[in-house]
DNA sequence: ACAAAAGTGTTCCTAATACACCCATGA
DNA sequence: TCATGGGTGTATTAGGAACACTTTTGT
């Protein structure tokens, strides 16, 4: 079929000598801080958009894979392991002109981080620093390159997948009350839940247990749940065919 | 912040002259024919995995988006242009060592085609040739790279997407019966569905519209539907902040 | 008239929603 | 004792699942 040799011969060229386009990760985490959820970005040094915020992200090395080129710079920008972060591919973005400088190609991932395990020099607490953690709702407007819809896209997903899994525990400690568990999930969809409703939902999926503990906080204490069998920081593999996108 | 700027100037260095990644879309195009499910492969002509059969695809040239990439391969391959074919983006597989020349990765799409509008020498009924249409039980078990994985996860993609979405109907041409359609989801679930509960889900979506025809075949004729307004091939973009995956 | 596929409604059950009061504690 | 957040149950409704017979045509 000549067709296809002709294209097989236009394989083979272009995989020796051409042109190749710029891979890299880009990295939409995502933590609840002060009742708020929080999106980490970085200020960038240089041009293109040099000042401007951005996603953290990087160049895939040869000899990794992508999950691990992901790992990687969540653990550079917020100096926790990905051992028990959710991690989760999200879409590729590529078109032309997304960085003005040459052609990159963007595999982007969203985390959910537990906000207790961030190393302090990242809360941006201490002051004004080149990576921030910052609200959705109050995210600058001139982010750099496409990131806006990046973090658009893994907003909507979170969001979706709220509904259909207990994705939202990887934001929390190890052990919580349901109210905590409740004001993450009211936090993240921007609406208010029935309380009897949402703990009926949370316990008939099975991924809670009873601790013994209590949280005392001034009035009646609150009972403390776990996972039920640790998080489930196997994540990375299953991932891979999970619903999400599909 | 030092670990910071050591991090930006590695971005810049790794952007002008390092080794860069193929990168290359892989399509993974399903048809129903003959009452299975067929997804299209190409048999190699070269090393490595010469003479086995794997996904079409190809490297994505500089100037063209992801999309156009995928939309192009399809075309080439089929002979459908993809204006009316639903094309969505599936998931980046990038593992080192997929393609043992050198490090490819490659963003997978997957496409529903209607099986009437395949040019003829595509449907491999002239006899043995170089691209063919495979029942997916019936695939050659030693599909070259990853490919057998890509297409499991299409194919997971796409069982899941028909049970909250009308997916369905881009397989089908522009008219059908509704027993047209429910034997088409038969196949793809691999389950056998009730007749009534089908008819009244499909109809309060709310998506098809009864038409004057009918078609005859030697019993009670069944009336043609067809689309609300036309095929949605306004896919393409919409496709970027679906489900899906998430 | 009969064979073969088209077409049609009701009952049951499960899951989601709406909704209001008592309980345990610290101050 | 009172203020505050923790904790619980029931009635209603909507959607999915199970299920059998009548209609229309060609031969």
């Amino acid at each position: 079929m000549k067709r296809q040799s002709q294209k097989e011969f236009l394989k083979e060229y272009d995989a020796s000598g051409f042109e190749r386009p710029s891979v890299t990760v880009d990295l939409v985490m995502f933590t609840v801080m002060n009742e708020s959820l929080n999106v980490l970005m970085i200020r960038r040094g240089q041009q293109p958009f040099s000042g401007r915020w951005a996603l953290p992200g990087g160049f895939v090395r040869m000899d990794e894979t992508l999950e691990e080129a992901a790992a990687r710079e969540l653990d550079e920008e917020t100096g926790v392991s990905a051992n028990g972060v959710y991690l989760e591919q999200l879409y590729t973005f590529g078109d032309p002109g997304r960085d003005p400088r040459t052609r990159v190609i963007t595999v982007a991932y969203f985390a959910l981080v537990d906000s207790s395990k961030i190393e302090p020099r990242v809360t941006g607490q201490e002051g004004i620093s080149d990576v921030q953690w910052f609200p959705v709702h109050e995210l600058p407007k001139d982010i750099a390159f496409d990131h806006w819809s990046i973090m658009e896209c893994a907003l909507k997903r979170l969001r979706n997948k709220l509904e259909y899994t207990a994705v939202g525990l990887e934001l929390l400690p190890d052990q919580f009350t349901l109210t905590e568990l409740q004001s993450l999930y009211e936090t993240i969809l921007g609406e208010e839940l029935d309380k009897r409703n949402f703990r009926k939902k949370m316990l008939s999926m099975g991924v809670l247990r009873p601790t013994k503990g209590y949280r005392k906080g001034g009035h009646r204490p609150a009972l403390l749940y776990e996972f039920m069998d640790a998080k489930p920081s196997s994540t990375f593999k299953k991932t891979r065919f999970e619903r999400g996108t599909g």
